[in-house]
DNA sequence: CCGATTGTGGATGTCAATATCCGTTTTAGC
DNA sequence: GCTAAAACGGATATTGACATCCACAATCGG
């Protein structure tokens, strides 16, 4: 249903969160969120054409949130990457009936917009503050301490 | 966001709906509906597989709603063409935490959830019973009444 | 200025969704 | 049984999403 791209990119943006406001590579990224590095950093770039995270380059760069993860909502993300598309004219050529939407449409239209609104209900903070262990991805290693970590790549 | 699959399920089945319980051609369904004909044959072929329709071939065969169009939603065709990908499990390969989502996908899930339960909620007889004017698809000729009709292809 | 680091952009490869075509099978009517 | 109608199934483009690789540009520390 959702887009390789899309899972990727919140991947990115969550863990972005979770260090925020600090940068990290792309490199990083790949490896904590587990998305194919190379493919990331594609993914990454149009994250930062659409202005959800700014990067630097060279040594000591890297990628951060442009905003802090209050600011920042599920939604905004999805549709940086890939809008959400709404249902706003007949998908059949027919402009017969105007901007009125048919029985049909104006329903697929409505789950749209019942999607859209769940996306747009969450912020990166609310995300990373769930009550039910604060397992930021899926697990990314359960980061207990900011430790200096070495190794894995 | 909905792939092109099923607008053209939803399409034919609704069209399908309003001419319930005959039985309609690809051919005409194609033509009424604006979707490609070879390709719609396709679709359609799934739809008889799922049993959301029966076909019959020959002379005076075609294609017709399993049940009537009260028992059947929306969801029923989208899930018969391409199932409403739920999130059970984290999509990161980690099973070190068992069945629990984390707080991004457990709220991705939630949006998938919305969407499912927008579509679950409306059949084929109430889309076909819309108050705002009874078009059936976007247009789909406006069919006043079942008059003999031919030509057009 | 030099070299290491890191994002950027372009070229390319792979695969599934979309779409078309055509021969085969089933069915109804004669 | 013969023929026309119609769905079925397989083979084959075409296109965009997903993914990889590499040369280049920017940036920092010395």
């Amino acid at each position: 249903m959702l887009s390789q791209t899309v899972e990727y990119a919140l991947r990115a943006v969550v863990y972005l969160a979770s260090e925020s406001p600090a940068a990290r590579t792309t490199d990083e990224i790949a490896a904590k969120t587990l998305v194919p590095k190379a493919y990331l950093s594609k993914v990454v770039q149009g994250l930062v054409r659409s202005g959800i995270v700014r990067s630097r380059r060279g040594v000591g760069g890297g990628v951060m949130l442009s905003e802090s993860p209050e600011h920042v909502t599920i939604l905004d993300v999805v549709n940086a990457v890939e809008p959400i598309q709404r249902i706003h004219t007949c998908p059949l050529g027919l402009v017969s009936h105007g901007a009125r939407l048919c029985p049909l449409h104006k329903r697929l239209d409505a789950a749209m917009a019942a999607m859209e609104q769940a996306f747009a209900a969450t912020t990166l903070a609310e995300v990373l503050a769930d009550p039910s262990k604060s397992v930021p991805l899926c697990d990314v290693k359960a980061r207990p301490k900011p430790k200096k970590k070495r190794a894995s790549r």
